[in-house]
DNA sequence: GCAACACTACACTATACGGTGTAGTTAATA
DNA sequence: TATTAACTACACCGTATAGTGTAGTGTTGC
Protein backbone atom coordinates (compact mmCIF):
# COMPACT_ATOMS: atom_id res chain seq x y z
CA UNK A 1 0.00 0.00 0.00
CA UNK A 2 2.57 2.61 0.96
CA UNK A 3 5.06 0.98 -1.38
CA UNK A 4 1.82 1.63 -4.47
CA UNK A 5 1.89 5.24 -2.61
CA UNK A 6 5.94 5.95 -3.33
CA UNK A 7 6.04 4.36 -6.35
CA UNK A 8 3.24 6.79 -7.82
CA UNK A 9 5.11 9.97 -6.44
CA UNK A 10 7.96 8.58 -7.42
CA UNK A 11 6.54 8.29 -11.13
CA UNK A 12 4.93 11.87 -11.33
CA UNK A 13 8.34 13.60 -9.35
CA UNK A 14 10.89 11.41 -10.59
CA UNK A 15 10.24 9.63 -13.82
CA UNK A 16 7.88 11.61 -15.27
CA UNK A 17 10.15 14.35 -16.65
CA UNK A 18 8.07 15.53 -19.70
CA UNK A 19 9.85 18.65 -19.62
CA UNK A 20 13.12 17.15 -19.51
CA UNK A 21 16.10 18.27 -21.71
CA UNK A 22 17.21 15.68 -24.50
CA UNK A 23 19.69 14.05 -22.57
CA UNK A 24 20.46 10.07 -22.60
CA UNK A 25 17.14 8.16 -21.22
CA UNK A 26 18.58 6.39 -17.66
CA UNK A 27 18.57 2.74 -18.42
CA UNK A 28 16.38 0.42 -16.49
CA UNK A 29 19.01 -0.85 -14.34
CA UNK A 30 19.35 3.03 -13.49
CA UNK A 31 15.53 3.58 -13.23
CA UNK A 32 15.26 0.57 -10.54
CA UNK A 33 18.28 2.37 -8.62
CA UNK A 34 16.51 5.62 -8.73
CA UNK A 35 13.51 3.86 -7.38
CA UNK A 36 14.62 1.82 -4.62
CA UNK A 37 16.99 5.29 -3.94
CA UNK A 38 14.62 7.21 -4.08
CA UNK A 39 11.97 5.24 -1.64
CA UNK A 40 14.73 4.67 0.79
CA UNK A 41 16.07 8.17 0.87
CA UNK A 42 12.17 9.83 1.46
CA UNK A 43 11.22 7.25 4.08
CA UNK A 44 15.25 7.19 6.31
CA UNK A 45 16.76 10.06 5.08
CA UNK A 46 20.80 10.12 4.31
CA UNK A 47 22.56 8.99 6.65
CA UNK A 48 20.71 5.86 7.44
CA UNK A 49 20.27 4.49 4.35
CA UNK A 50 23.12 1.68 2.90
CA UNK A 51 24.47 1.38 -0.51
CA UNK A 52 23.95 -2.40 0.46
CA UNK A 53 20.12 -1.27 1.09
CA UNK A 54 19.73 0.51 -1.48
CA UNK A 55 21.27 -2.25 -4.08
CA UNK A 56 19.63 -4.92 -2.40
CA UNK A 57 16.06 -3.19 -3.12
CA UNK A 58 16.71 -2.47 -6.60
CA UNK A 59 17.64 -5.52 -6.79
CA UNK A 60 21.17 -5.08 -8.68
CA UNK A 61 24.53 -5.69 -7.69
CA UNK A 62 26.98 -2.93 -5.63
CA UNK A 63 29.27 -2.96 -8.66
CA UNK A 64 26.27 -2.04 -10.69
CA UNK A 65 25.22 0.44 -8.92
CA UNK A 66 28.91 2.49 -8.08
CA UNK A 67 28.86 1.64 -12.38
CA UNK A 68 25.83 4.30 -12.55
CA UNK A 69 26.41 6.57 -9.57
CA UNK A 70 29.22 8.05 -8.81
CA UNK A 71 28.95 7.83 -4.72
CA UNK A 72 26.56 8.04 -2.47
CA UNK A 73 26.56 11.88 -1.71
CA UNK A 74 26.27 12.30 -5.96
CA UNK A 75 23.61 9.56 -6.04
CA UNK A 76 21.39 11.43 -3.01
CA UNK A 77 21.90 15.14 -4.46
CA UNK A 78 20.95 13.83 -7.79
CA UNK A 79 17.95 12.33 -6.77
CA UNK A 80 16.78 15.14 -3.96
CA UNK A 81 17.35 17.58 -6.64
CA UNK A 82 15.30 16.09 -9.44
CA UNK A 83 12.35 15.05 -6.81
CA UNK A 84 12.51 18.91 -5.95
CA UNK A 85 12.25 20.17 -9.69
CA UNK A 86 9.51 17.89 -10.37
CA UNK A 87 7.63 18.62 -7.12
CA UNK A 88 7.76 21.98 -7.67
CA UNK A 89 4.80 24.68 -8.08
CA UNK A 90 3.41 23.16 -11.11
CA UNK A 91 -0.04 22.94 -10.69
CA UNK A 92 0.32 26.20 -8.66
CA UNK A 93 1.70 28.04 -11.04
CA UNK A 94 -1.22 26.98 -13.67
CA UNK A 95 -3.88 27.43 -11.34
CA UNK A 96 -2.53 31.21 -11.25
CA UNK A 97 -1.65 31.55 -15.09
CA UNK A 98 -5.32 30.86 -16.22
CA UNK A 99 -7.86 31.73 -13.58
CA UNK A 100 -9.20 35.32 -14.48
CA UNK A 101 -12.49 35.33 -11.63
CA UNK A 102 -12.81 36.97 -8.85
CA UNK A 103 -10.11 36.96 -5.93
CA UNK A 104 -11.80 35.05 -3.83
CA UNK A 105 -11.95 32.18 -6.18
CA UNK A 106 -8.43 32.24 -7.40
CA UNK A 107 -7.09 32.40 -4.19
CA UNK A 108 -9.36 29.38 -2.81
CA UNK A 109 -8.21 27.38 -5.63
CA UNK A 110 -4.66 28.27 -5.39
CA UNK A 111 -4.82 27.43 -1.63
CA UNK A 112 -6.23 23.73 -1.84
CA UNK A 113 -3.86 23.02 -4.67
CA UNK A 114 -1.26 24.33 -2.36
CA UNK A 115 -2.22 22.25 0.29
CA UNK A 116 -2.35 19.03 -1.82
CA UNK A 117 0.80 19.27 -2.89
CA UNK A 118 2.38 19.38 0.14
CA UNK A 119 0.10 17.91 2.83
CA UNK A 120 0.81 14.30 2.14
CA UNK A 121 3.40 11.72 3.29
CA UNK A 122 5.62 12.19 0.51
CA UNK A 123 5.50 16.35 0.63
CA UNK A 124 6.41 16.03 4.54
CA UNK A 125 9.09 13.61 3.84
CA UNK A 126 10.96 15.35 1.33
CA UNK A 127 10.50 18.79 3.80
CA UNK A 128 11.37 17.14 6.40
CA UNK A 129 14.84 15.74 4.11
CA UNK A 130 15.13 19.11 2.70
CA UNK A 131 15.07 21.03 6.17
CA UNK A 132 17.40 18.43 8.00
CA UNK A 133 20.51 17.97 5.24
CA UNK A 134 20.35 21.27 3.87
CA UNK A 135 23.30 21.92 5.87
CA UNK A 136 25.21 19.18 4.39
CA UNK A 137 24.27 19.57 0.89
CA UNK A 138 23.45 23.68 1.14
CA UNK A 139 22.45 22.93 -2.79
CA UNK A 140 19.47 21.11 -0.92
CA UNK A 141 17.85 23.87 0.22
CA UNK A 142 18.44 26.24 -2.52
CA UNK A 143 17.12 23.89 -5.65
CA UNK A 144 14.22 23.26 -3.31
CA UNK A 145 13.24 27.27 -2.93
CA UNK A 146 14.34 28.14 -6.29
CA UNK A 147 12.14 25.34 -8.04
CA UNK A 148 9.49 25.39 -5.42
CA UNK A 149 7.54 27.88 -3.37
CA UNK A 150 9.85 31.04 -5.04
CA UNK A 151 8.03 30.47 -8.06
CA UNK A 152 4.97 30.09 -6.48
CA UNK A 153 5.59 33.26 -4.48
CA UNK A 154 6.86 35.22 -7.09
CA UNK A 155 3.75 34.56 -9.29
CA UNK A 156 1.15 35.26 -6.40
CA UNK A 157 3.47 38.74 -5.58
CA UNK A 158 2.83 39.76 -9.05
CA UNK A 159 -0.78 38.69 -9.15
CA UNK A 160 -1.73 40.29 -6.15
CA UNK A 161 0.51 43.71 -7.34
CA UNK A 162 -2.04 43.32 -10.02
CA UNK A 163 -5.20 43.07 -7.79
CA UNK A 164 -3.80 46.24 -6.35
CA UNK A 165 -3.00 47.82 -9.61
CA UNK A 166 -6.89 47.41 -10.84
CA UNK A 167 -7.93 48.90 -7.30
CA UNK A 168 -9.97 45.12 -6.31
CA UNK A 169 -8.06 45.18 -4.00
CA UNK A 170 -5.24 47.17 -1.01
CA UNK A 171 -1.81 45.39 -1.33
CA UNK A 172 0.78 47.82 -1.00
CA UNK A 173 3.59 45.13 0.09
CA UNK A 174 2.56 42.54 -2.49
CA UNK A 175 5.95 40.49 -1.03
CA UNK A 176 5.07 40.41 2.80
CA UNK A 177 0.95 40.08 1.84
CA UNK A 178 2.01 36.68 -0.10
CA UNK A 179 4.00 35.04 2.96
CA UNK A 180 1.13 36.38 5.24
CA UNK A 181 -1.39 34.33 3.09
CA UNK A 182 1.07 31.00 3.03
CA UNK A 183 2.06 31.28 6.50
CA UNK A 184 -1.79 31.32 7.37
CA UNK A 185 -2.53 28.66 4.92
CA UNK A 186 -0.02 26.57 6.03
CA UNK A 187 1.20 26.78 9.28
CA UNK A 188 -1.15 25.44 11.58
CA UNK A 189 -1.36 22.33 9.33
CA UNK A 190 2.27 21.56 8.65
CA UNK A 191 3.91 22.34 11.81
CA UNK A 192 1.71 19.72 13.74
CA UNK A 193 2.73 17.34 10.98
CA UNK A 194 6.21 17.80 10.85
CA UNK A 195 6.40 16.97 14.84
CA UNK A 196 4.13 14.41 14.12
CA UNK A 197 1.45 15.61 17.03
CA UNK A 198 -1.57 15.01 14.50
CA UNK A 199 -2.29 12.79 11.45
CA UNK A 200 -2.99 14.62 8.17
CA UNK A 201 -6.04 16.59 7.63
CA UNK A 202 -9.21 15.88 5.93
CA UNK A 203 -10.14 16.84 2.55
CA UNK A 204 -13.20 18.88 4.17
CA UNK A 205 -10.59 20.33 6.90
CA UNK A 206 -8.37 21.62 4.50
CA UNK A 207 -11.47 22.72 2.17
CA UNK A 208 -12.57 25.04 5.25
CA UNK A 209 -9.49 26.34 6.63
CA UNK A 210 -9.11 27.59 2.75
CA UNK A 211 -12.41 29.16 3.17
CA UNK A 212 -11.66 31.26 6.24
CA UNK A 213 -7.97 32.18 5.13
CA UNK A 214 -9.43 33.93 1.72
CA UNK A 215 -11.68 35.47 3.82
CA UNK A 216 -9.18 36.75 6.08
CA UNK A 217 -7.10 37.92 3.57
CA UNK A 218 -9.59 40.01 1.68
CA UNK A 219 -10.76 41.30 5.17
CA UNK A 220 -7.14 42.60 5.49
CA UNK A 221 -6.98 44.00 1.53
CA UNK A 222 -10.34 45.28 1.17
CA UNK A 223 -10.11 48.18 -0.51
CA UNK A 224 -11.00 50.86 1.89
CA UNK A 225 -14.53 53.37 0.61
CA UNK B 1 32.29 33.32 19.25
CA UNK B 2 29.85 30.41 18.14
CA UNK B 3 31.09 28.47 21.39
CA UNK B 4 30.11 30.71 23.56
CA UNK B 5 26.70 31.18 21.76
CA UNK B 6 25.96 27.81 22.59
CA UNK B 7 27.58 27.69 26.03
CA UNK B 8 24.94 30.52 26.46
CA UNK B 9 21.75 28.59 24.91
CA UNK B 10 23.06 26.05 27.04
CA UNK B 11 22.74 27.84 30.51
CA UNK B 12 19.51 28.79 29.92
CA UNK B 13 18.04 25.61 28.27
CA UNK B 14 19.79 22.66 29.92
CA UNK B 15 21.43 24.06 32.99
CA UNK B 16 19.16 26.45 34.27
CA UNK B 17 16.44 24.40 35.26
CA UNK B 18 14.65 26.92 37.58
CA UNK B 19 11.42 24.59 38.37
CA UNK B 20 13.24 20.99 38.01
CA UNK B 21 12.10 18.86 40.41
CA UNK B 22 13.58 17.86 43.39
CA UNK B 23 16.01 15.14 41.82
CA UNK B 24 19.56 15.11 42.31
CA UNK B 25 21.88 17.51 40.49
CA UNK B 26 23.87 16.25 37.75
CA UNK B 27 27.87 15.30 38.92
CA UNK B 28 30.14 17.36 37.28
CA UNK B 29 31.22 15.01 34.83
CA UNK B 30 27.69 14.56 33.74
CA UNK B 31 27.71 18.63 33.33
CA UNK B 32 30.51 17.99 31.14
CA UNK B 33 29.26 15.51 29.17
CA UNK B 34 25.76 17.11 28.65
CA UNK B 35 27.24 20.21 28.07
CA UNK B 36 29.35 18.95 25.03
CA UNK B 37 26.74 16.40 24.05
CA UNK B 38 23.98 19.11 23.33
CA UNK B 39 26.93 21.43 21.23
CA UNK B 40 27.56 18.45 18.97
CA UNK B 41 23.94 17.52 19.15
CA UNK B 42 22.79 20.42 18.65
CA UNK B 43 25.31 21.57 15.31
CA UNK B 44 25.42 18.37 13.50
CA UNK B 45 22.21 16.22 14.89
CA UNK B 46 22.26 12.58 15.86
CA UNK B 47 24.01 10.51 13.47
CA UNK B 48 26.69 12.05 12.63
CA UNK B 49 27.83 13.01 16.31
CA UNK B 50 29.85 10.05 17.60
CA UNK B 51 29.88 9.14 21.17
CA UNK B 52 34.31 9.11 21.08
CA UNK B 53 33.77 12.52 19.77
CA UNK B 54 31.40 13.60 22.93
CA UNK B 55 33.95 12.23 25.22
CA UNK B 56 36.62 14.20 23.78
CA UNK B 57 34.82 16.95 23.84
CA UNK B 58 33.62 16.75 27.18
CA UNK B 59 37.46 16.08 28.01
CA UNK B 60 36.31 12.60 29.63
CA UNK B 61 37.17 9.14 29.07
CA UNK B 62 34.70 6.76 27.19
CA UNK B 63 34.08 4.61 30.30
CA UNK B 64 33.08 7.33 32.23
CA UNK B 65 30.72 8.74 29.36
CA UNK B 66 29.32 5.34 29.84
CA UNK B 67 28.94 4.96 33.10
CA UNK B 68 26.15 8.09 33.11
CA UNK B 69 24.93 7.57 30.45
CA UNK B 70 23.23 4.17 29.60
CA UNK B 71 23.99 4.67 25.17
CA UNK B 72 23.40 7.12 22.86
CA UNK B 73 20.29 7.31 22.33
CA UNK B 74 19.22 7.64 25.56
CA UNK B 75 21.67 10.70 25.69
CA UNK B 76 20.26 12.01 23.44
CA UNK B 77 17.13 12.13 23.88
CA UNK B 78 17.50 13.10 27.63
CA UNK B 79 19.11 16.25 26.62
CA UNK B 80 16.93 16.57 23.58
CA UNK B 81 14.10 16.54 25.49
CA UNK B 82 15.57 18.61 28.46
CA UNK B 83 16.19 21.38 25.85
CA UNK B 84 12.73 21.07 24.62
CA UNK B 85 11.22 21.86 27.89
CA UNK B 86 13.49 24.40 28.64
CA UNK B 87 13.75 26.55 25.62
CA UNK B 88 9.55 25.90 25.97
CA UNK B 89 7.65 29.69 25.77
CA UNK B 90 8.35 30.57 29.44
CA UNK B 91 8.77 34.27 28.48
CA UNK B 92 6.11 34.38 25.54
CA UNK B 93 3.60 32.97 28.59
CA UNK B 94 4.51 35.41 31.39
CA UNK B 95 4.16 38.05 28.15
CA UNK B 96 0.39 36.87 27.93
CA UNK B 97 -0.02 36.65 31.85
CA UNK B 98 1.28 39.94 32.58
CA UNK B 99 -0.13 42.20 30.35
CA UNK B 100 -3.35 43.82 30.33
CA UNK B 101 -2.90 46.83 28.02
CA UNK B 102 -4.44 47.29 24.68
CA UNK B 103 -4.92 44.54 21.78
CA UNK B 104 -2.71 46.07 19.70
CA UNK B 105 0.38 46.54 22.26
CA UNK B 106 0.11 43.07 23.73
CA UNK B 107 0.24 40.74 20.36
CA UNK B 108 3.21 43.15 19.06
CA UNK B 109 4.98 42.39 22.25
CA UNK B 110 3.84 38.61 22.55
CA UNK B 111 4.81 38.62 18.62
CA UNK B 112 8.05 40.13 18.88
CA UNK B 113 9.06 37.77 22.10
CA UNK B 114 8.03 34.58 20.05
CA UNK B 115 9.92 35.42 17.10
CA UNK B 116 13.23 36.40 19.26
CA UNK B 117 12.86 33.10 20.99
CA UNK B 118 12.62 31.34 17.33
CA UNK B 119 15.06 33.61 14.93
CA UNK B 120 18.26 32.60 15.55
CA UNK B 121 21.06 29.77 15.34
CA UNK B 122 20.01 27.50 18.02
CA UNK B 123 16.20 27.51 17.80
CA UNK B 124 16.23 26.70 14.27
CA UNK B 125 18.98 23.91 14.51
CA UNK B 126 16.57 22.96 17.36
CA UNK B 127 14.00 22.55 15.12
CA UNK B 128 15.71 21.02 12.23
CA UNK B 129 16.74 18.65 14.45
CA UNK B 130 13.65 17.81 16.11
CA UNK B 131 11.41 17.77 12.75
CA UNK B 132 13.97 15.42 11.37
CA UNK B 133 14.58 13.04 14.02
CA UNK B 134 10.99 12.76 15.26
CA UNK B 135 10.23 9.83 13.24
CA UNK B 136 13.49 7.80 14.78
CA UNK B 137 12.26 9.12 18.31
CA UNK B 138 8.38 10.12 18.17
CA UNK B 139 8.59 11.65 21.89
CA UNK B 140 11.09 14.10 20.53
CA UNK B 141 8.26 16.03 18.69
CA UNK B 142 5.85 14.85 21.64
CA UNK B 143 7.56 16.43 24.23
CA UNK B 144 8.74 19.57 22.03
CA UNK B 145 5.16 20.20 21.38
CA UNK B 146 3.53 20.18 24.03
CA UNK B 147 6.49 21.62 26.64
CA UNK B 148 6.87 24.39 23.72
CA UNK B 149 4.25 25.74 20.82
CA UNK B 150 1.05 24.06 22.36
CA UNK B 151 1.25 25.74 25.83
CA UNK B 152 1.90 29.61 24.13
CA UNK B 153 -1.36 28.27 21.63
CA UNK B 154 -3.11 27.34 24.27
CA UNK B 155 -2.74 30.71 25.95
CA UNK B 156 -2.91 33.03 23.26
CA UNK B 157 -6.47 30.91 22.86
CA UNK B 158 -7.62 31.92 25.99
CA UNK B 159 -6.46 35.57 25.48
CA UNK B 160 -8.49 35.65 22.10
CA UNK B 161 -11.72 34.16 23.82
CA UNK B 162 -11.12 36.59 26.41
CA UNK B 163 -11.14 39.90 24.03
CA UNK B 164 -14.03 38.08 21.60
CA UNK B 165 -15.84 38.06 25.04
CA UNK B 166 -15.49 41.31 26.00
CA UNK B 167 -16.02 42.46 22.77
CA UNK B 168 -13.11 44.05 22.27
CA UNK B 169 -12.06 41.77 19.06
CA UNK B 170 -14.57 39.21 16.70
CA UNK B 171 -12.86 36.10 17.26
CA UNK B 172 -15.48 33.63 16.69
CA UNK B 173 -12.61 30.61 16.28
CA UNK B 174 -10.04 31.62 18.34
CA UNK B 175 -7.85 27.93 17.88
CA UNK B 176 -7.87 28.82 14.28
CA UNK B 177 -6.98 32.44 14.38
CA UNK B 178 -4.46 31.82 16.82
CA UNK B 179 -2.57 29.70 14.53
CA UNK B 180 -3.27 32.09 11.49
CA UNK B 181 -1.56 34.84 13.57
CA UNK B 182 1.29 32.43 14.14
CA UNK B 183 1.82 31.67 10.79
CA UNK B 184 1.50 35.04 9.42
CA UNK B 185 4.28 36.04 12.20
CA UNK B 186 6.47 32.97 11.41
CA UNK B 187 6.30 31.71 8.14
CA UNK B 188 7.65 33.86 6.29
CA UNK B 189 10.83 34.06 8.25
CA UNK B 190 11.17 30.58 9.37
CA UNK B 191 10.75 28.95 6.21
CA UNK B 192 13.41 30.56 3.98
CA UNK B 193 15.48 30.33 7.01
CA UNK B 194 15.28 26.73 7.44
CA UNK B 195 16.11 25.81 3.13
CA UNK B 196 19.27 28.20 4.61
CA UNK B 197 18.30 30.58 1.43
CA UNK B 198 18.40 34.02 3.63
CA UNK B 199 20.59 35.06 6.26
CA UNK B 200 18.48 35.95 10.08
CA UNK B 201 16.54 39.01 9.90
CA UNK B 202 18.14 41.79 11.83
CA UNK B 203 15.88 43.46 14.74
CA UNK B 204 14.35 45.88 12.65
CA UNK B 205 12.84 44.05 10.14
CA UNK B 206 11.52 41.40 12.85
CA UNK B 207 9.85 44.61 14.75
CA UNK B 208 8.47 45.70 11.34
CA UNK B 209 7.14 42.59 10.62
CA UNK B 210 5.57 41.86 14.16
CA UNK B 211 3.42 45.84 13.58
CA UNK B 212 2.44 44.54 10.12
CA UNK B 213 1.31 40.89 11.15
CA UNK B 214 -0.68 42.81 14.25
CA UNK B 215 -2.02 45.21 11.78
CA UNK B 216 -3.63 42.90 9.46
CA UNK B 217 -4.73 40.54 12.56
CA UNK B 218 -7.09 43.31 14.09
CA UNK B 219 -8.04 44.65 10.88
CA UNK B 220 -9.33 40.49 10.45
CA UNK B 221 -10.98 40.54 14.09
CA UNK B 222 -12.05 44.10 14.28
CA UNK B 223 -15.38 44.28 15.87
CA UNK B 224 -18.10 45.20 12.88
CA UNK B 225 -20.40 48.26 13.77
C1' DG C 1 47.32 2.83 56.41
C1' DC C 2 43.43 1.37 53.87
C1' DA C 3 39.26 0.64 51.58
C1' DA C 4 35.87 2.58 48.40
C1' DC C 5 35.07 5.18 44.61
C1' DA C 6 35.33 7.81 40.39
C1' DC C 7 38.03 8.33 36.98
C1' DT C 8 41.66 7.59 33.23
C1' DA C 9 44.23 5.56 29.34
C1' DC C 10 44.30 1.97 26.37
C1' DA C 11 43.09 -1.92 24.13
C1' DC C 12 39.65 -4.58 22.40
C1' DT C 13 35.20 -6.79 20.15
C1' DA C 14 31.78 -6.82 16.93
C1' DT C 15 29.55 -4.71 13.54
C1' DA C 16 28.50 -1.82 9.77
C1' DC C 17 29.55 0.97 6.11
C1' DG C 18 31.53 3.00 1.57
C1' DG C 19 33.79 1.48 -2.03
C1' DT C 20 36.64 -1.90 -5.05
C1' DG C 21 38.54 -6.06 -7.19
C1' DT C 22 37.85 -10.59 -9.32
C1' DA C 23 36.09 -14.08 -11.77
C1' DG C 24 32.39 -15.71 -14.11
C1' DT C 25 27.67 -15.30 -16.55
C1' DT C 26 24.31 -13.70 -19.80
C1' DA C 27 22.83 -11.72 -24.06
C1' DA C 28 23.19 -9.19 -28.02
C1' DT C 29 25.99 -8.40 -32.09
C1' DA C 30 28.85 -9.25 -36.01
C1' DT D 1 31.36 -18.85 -33.32
C1' DA D 2 33.81 -14.91 -31.42
C1' DT D 3 33.52 -10.49 -29.30
C1' DT D 4 31.85 -7.18 -26.43
C1' DA D 5 29.32 -4.97 -22.85
C1' DA D 6 26.54 -5.14 -18.98
C1' DC D 7 25.69 -7.52 -15.25
C1' DT D 8 26.16 -10.84 -11.22
C1' DA D 9 27.87 -13.07 -6.92
C1' DC D 10 31.27 -12.85 -3.68
C1' DA D 11 35.08 -11.60 -1.30
C1' DC D 12 37.66 -8.07 0.31
C1' DC D 13 39.84 -3.45 2.29
C1' DG D 14 40.01 0.39 5.25
C1' DT D 15 37.70 2.92 8.30
C1' DA D 16 34.49 4.29 11.68
C1' DT D 17 31.42 3.30 15.19
C1' DA D 18 28.91 1.64 19.65
C1' DG D 19 30.04 -0.30 23.49
C1' DT D 20 33.11 -3.16 26.97
C1' DG D 21 37.07 -4.94 29.59
C1' DT D 22 41.35 -4.20 32.06
C1' DA D 23 44.70 -2.36 34.67
C1' DG D 24 46.08 1.40 37.06
C1' DT D 25 45.72 6.33 39.29
C1' DG D 26 44.13 9.81 42.29
C1' DT D 27 41.15 11.26 46.07
C1' DT D 28 38.11 10.88 49.93
C1' DG D 29 36.76 9.25 54.32
C1' DC D 30 37.50 6.01 58.17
Amino acid sequence: MIKNQISDFFLVTVLDQKHEKPTTPPSPKALQIIEAASKLFLGNGFGSVSMDAIARHAKVSKPTLYSHFQDKETLFSEIMNTMCENAGSGQVLETLEEENGPPQEVLRNIGRTKLDLVLNWQGLSLARIVFAETTRFPSLGQTFWETGPKQYYDALEIYLARLDDEGVLEVPNPATSTMKFDGMLMWGFIFPLLLGVVPLPTEREIHDHVDGVVDDFLRIHAVSK
